[in-house]
DNA sequence: GAATAATATGAGTAATCCTCAGTTTTAAAA
DNA sequence: TTTTAAAACTGAGGATTACTCATATTATTC
């Protein structure tokens, strides 16, 4: 971003513009997304846009990490649930969270969450996903004893690689995506991840 | 794809255009890749370049199913290895194969591979992952009886959590994805899931 | 309420995309 | 070996989009 929004003015300026790139995403092939046609929509001009990003891609890369947020938040909510409400289905809560997340026919942002996903600009780090697999370190090794300790590789891996296949999901079946089955699996290998941890630990 | 090249002299433009759009992409910001300059390069002239593709999306996504079916053919070698050969080792032999492919600090078509990976160009199925997916669901079913049976939607979580945390740990910390503890810890993810698996099938 | 800083504007220029009418090459038919 | 037609190639230039900057407006500070 090229310039930080100072003012409340100036930070509606930039949630508009977010909003309208999401609405134009929803309803528009992307080709048809334009600087443009984004600073129109949002009401301001397109001198305003350009004063805060680099440009389109810059725009769908803060929607996206706007959206990231927002689904990190939840999970991060669901992991803060104490144990003995959840009785072992933590793992599924947060699966569940993530394929209703990605199940949504509404396709805001996605494909600037996969731009985002897929870091794809350059030299940024991921520090949303960044918080979330702290929150997960952190939990694991304090409340859930029994597991073992998680290393920030572990932590890492588990965050990425159950994030990774439902976005794949979402893109390459659908169906597949919303299916009990695939639900289950994910579960799987989350479990199966940390039972062969401990046992490797040992 | 527009146009499918018939003749030899046009299979030779469509390579010609693929390997100008590798090199620009390892030596140039992503920016500054336009069509005009890929097919300069590639010694075409901008009309041809239309002629085959869509525009530089196009040009990427077709780069990027190149390097795909590459790096997919590999995996397909290892997994034909007979098991007494390889014992027990395959899943760690995958893992190698493919952090050694994400690690290669040549860029030749990493930007590309993740706008493939991404599933960037809506309603295109991945289709070269679906063939390693049949694969190795197919071997698992046959040659490693004790395992159990592989679903489809056990081989699509398989092959996807691997290679999309592989390629993640690539954008995010490529000290992480060439340490030791990393290749480890995607074997353990194998293998956990796999034992998980059979565990919940009897 | 004057001075200053922050924000917004949008016409205009630069950059890039992409087409299409015409040319050259290739392969197959005569 | 011509002849013919399809396939492949060309690149000037119109259409589109990106992006700047001189100017105007609004907000804040003292």
């Amino acid at each position: 971003m090229r310039k930080k929004p100072n003012q409340a003015r100036a930070r509606a300026t930039v949630t508009a513009i977010l909003d309208a790139t999401a609405q134009l995403l929803a309803a528009r092939k992307e080709a048809e997304v334009t600087t443009n046609r984004i600073a129109e929509r949002a009401g301001v001009s397109i001198g305003t846009l350009y004063q805060y990003f680099d440009g389109r891609d810059a725009v769908y890369y803060a929607l996206a990490r706007r959206e990231g947020e927002r689904i990190a938040h939840q999970v991060i909510e669901c992991l803060h649930v104490p144990q003995s409400e959840v009785r072992g289905e933590r793992a599924r809560n947060i699966v569940r969270l993530l394929i209703a997340y990605f199940s949504d026919t509404d396709v805001i942002g996605r494909v600037a969450m996969l731009r985002y996903l897929a870091g794809l600009r350059e030299g940024e780090r991921d520090d949303v996903m960044d918080i979330v697999s702290a929150e997960i370190e952190t939990l694991l090794n304090t409340s859930m004893g029994g597991l073992g300790s998680l290393s920030r590789v572990k932590s890492y891996i588990l965050t990425r690689s159950i994030l990774n296949v439902v976005r794949s999901a979402m893109m390459d079946d659908p169906d597949m995506l919303k299916s009990r089955e695939f639900e289950d699996e994910l579960v799987l290998l989350i479990r199966g991840y940390l039972m062969a941890s401990r046992q490797s630990d040992a």
